[in-house]
DNA sequence: CTCCTTTATTTACCCGGGTAACTATTTTAC
DNA sequence: GTAAAATAGTTACCCGGGTAAATAAAGGAG
């Protein structure tokens, strides 16, 4: 077995998913790593930017450039919590009335792009390869 | 079956891989990128830029900054070929003398990854991962 | 209360991917 | 034989990940 396949592959995949999103959402002005955070607040409601981070594996500067970014379109807000070290990242309005468009374009894409792949081995690879991932960060921590 | 997972589960774990290899490369001065490249030379022999760019499937202008780092490191040598817009690429001495021990730092990094993943896991992702990026590659040619 | 340590975020700077536009050299069409 | 089109590389500029170091606020030890 070439481990250099492997690892290949999984990057160029990856490059290759990202690329997609991004085309995905051009017409909207939004690249992925915008999109996440977006579902991300959508999904699982306000939270501050550390929560951000743990959610998307994210390190925090990244994550910094992302939300100023979200905030400069106006789609993201950051409030103060009442620990003053803490900003709660949440949508705004804005972002709340366009986002059914977003999503409609995604799911769209993700059908397209996973309409030929059956759904078994769709689960076996989501399977196998968080296994894989956790044991790469739980070995971390040992 | 959620989409955005798998997505985000591919994504996490390129980014992991990544960090991991340019770790193991940091006492060499290399990069990912770089051993790449390294890599497909050694493996694969002298070819053209574009030569490279198609096997790693990355685009040119990349390339071509990886490649003037590996230049200026002196790992790698760019000679015009017959063709004059084209220009060969070659391991230097120094890369081929120090080529072994990059190697068996990859090789021992690549061992302890997946010593905890079956072989039969391996071959399964190579599988599935393989087939489902050919799908997304080819339906562009369509 | 003061000092030290921890936590949340930011700033600065790097690597590595992408596109658009440019130059230089072939090739091809006519 | 010359003009148009294709090809190989480069440059400039973007997004998105990372680390190191700085700041600001909270928490704890004494």
């Amino acid at each position: 077995m070439q481990t250099h396949e492997l690892f290949h592959t999984v990057h160029q995949l990856s490059r290759e998913l990202t690329k997609l999103v991004n085309e995905t959402l051009q017409p909207f002005g939004l690249y992925s790593a915008q999109w996440a955070v977006l579902f991300v607040l959508k999904t699982k409601g306000n939270m501050p930017q550390s929560s951000l981070c743990e959610y998307l594996a994210v390190e925090a500067p990244p994550m910094t450039r992302t939300i100023q970014r979200l905030v400069k379109q106006g789609y993201v807000q950051q409030t103060p919590g009442e620990d003053k070290r803490i900003k709660l990242i949440q949508l705004t309005e804005k972002a709340e009335q366009a986002y059914p468009e977003w999503e409609k374009a995604v799911l769209l894409m993700n059908n397209r792009l996973l309409e030929k792949v059956p759904q078994k081995h769709q689960a076996m690879m989501q399977s196998l390869l968080a296994e894989w991932l956790g044991r790469l960060k739980g070995d971390k921590h040992e």
